[in-house]
DNA sequence: ATGTGTTACGAGCCACGTAACAATT
DNA sequence: AATTGTTACGTGGCTCGTAACACAT
């Protein structure tokens, strides 16, 4: 599992649709179809249910849906929080 | 950023030694040594203090530290989540 | 000289994009 | 036929490990 993928999975579930979350993402939709099956498979999970129009979300996914955000989310926090300690002061 | 740097970061803080994290991470010194430099050069940051002896964090790897054991607990909490939802109901 | 982290460099893997495919409407 | 997601396949880039390095003790 990698950031990218949950940034992908994150994009897909909001969209609905591979097409348009690759647009979003400047990706094309191969590599995140991929994604999102790389996914379902290290999860031993299927996250969506693939419909003619586009994806919807399981069961399954939409309770990680809740995770993968507050994971993102996290990272962002992380980030910030390290930037304005850039000094390299030792603190003591 | 990568979960693999989070992975590396949190493993040297905890050792204090860029070889034995190598060690506990089946991985040689190298790599990991380039993780670091390349979580520092992303957060734009130095997190370690280098010294003679091995690494020693500095108040911004403190402060990362903190979000970087969040982020990666939060990633088991997400796959225990979803492991046990296997079935593909519909759940309406 | 021993032990630390880092840089050079070559090889293998990974992930992208284009193109072709499968299937539904 | 048009629109969806997926698979094939080749190429570029990334990342590993070995080896060589720089520095301190």
């Amino acid at each position: 599992m990698s950031l990218t993928h949950l940034q992908s999975f994150v994009a897909v579930a909001e969209e609905g649709h591979v097409g348009r979350a690759a647009r979003r993402l400047h990706l094309s939709q191969p590599p995140l179809s991929r994604h999102i099956l790389a996914l379902e498979d290290e999860l031993g999970t299927r996250l969506f249910e693939r419909t003619s129009r586009g994806m919807r979300l399981l069961p399954a996914g939409e309770a990680f849906l809740c995770h993968a955000r507050r994971i993102l989310a996290e990272v962002d926090a992380a980030v910030l929080a390290v930037r304005g300690l850039g000094a390299d002061r030792t603190d003591h």
